[in-house]
DNA sequence: AAATAAATGCTAGGAAATTAGCACTACCTC
DNA sequence: GAGGTAGTGCTAATTTCCTAGCATTTATTT
């Protein structure tokens, strides 16, 4: 979830959608908004969120498509951030737990050793 | 960030503080607050987010405390699975692997340490 | 137990967000 | 290059959100 704390509901849904997709024209928003409302309406936001920096926009043949304005990275760590704030007291290994217990069997072998060799990694070069 | 899709602006903001406090009055609410309206907002919205079930209130002496109505473990859980699926496709490495990098040189060799026990502990319990 | 302080309940007005309609333009197909 | 399709721009109405005020109740203090 986007984190900017100044979006409207509507506007925020339509931002999770553009970071999930990397890219989205009016009608994909719409096809992914929940409890969706007229295509009209949708555009009108879009222009909106445009006007206000979140987005941008490229042509594509006759449709605009929509891009974030931010990099997908830099949101991805201060929503990151946020949550780790609210929840976890800015715990990151409580937040390492959780995370994990999410997903617990949904991860190959392949990927606990890497993420094993992440953490061991990090740790080496913290510490040096 | 509290990942309930329908919450709108303000209402986020305060279910984000009372999770974050756990518990927290009307007054408590405004002064964590950004931007922060009157103590008689405040209190309507608080109102508004109990008749919606989203939190609940005891009485403390003269005044009203207020806590979630779901269990922080639930709605960190799906804090996270949102933001996860937002911005790294669900993918739990890359997850851990911001996470990690939002907090580099915060992390005592100890909490290393932890965090290293606490991924081949669940590796190890995924495997067998 | 009276006075004061501090809280709540309720309600209504204003602001912001959300919606959809309609006129117009760009692209595509034949 | 004419007709049809699929998009945009703009605008106005509706709904939701946010706000604050005032009357009332509950606690505290002396």
């Amino acid at each position: 979830m986007v984190t900017n704390i100044t979006l409207s509901r509507r506007e925020r849904q339509i931002m999770d959608i553009i970071y999930q997709q990397e890219r989205a024209s009016a009608a994909d928003v719409l096809a992914a908004l929940p409890d969706p409302p007229s295509y009209s309406s949708v555009r009108a936001l879009l222009g909106i969120l445009e006007s206000k920096g979140h987005v941008w926009h490229v042509k594509d043949g006759a449709r605009y498509v929509y891009l974030p304005a931010h990099s997908r990275r830099g949101a991805a760590r201060s929503a990151l951030q946020q949550v780790m704030q609210t929840f976890f007291a800015g715990s990151v290994e409580q937040t390492v737990a959780t995370l994990l217990s999410v997903s617990d069997a949904s991860l190959s072998e392949d990927e606990w050793e890497r993420l094993s060799a992440l953490i061991n990694r990090a740790k080496e070069g913290n510490q040096k």
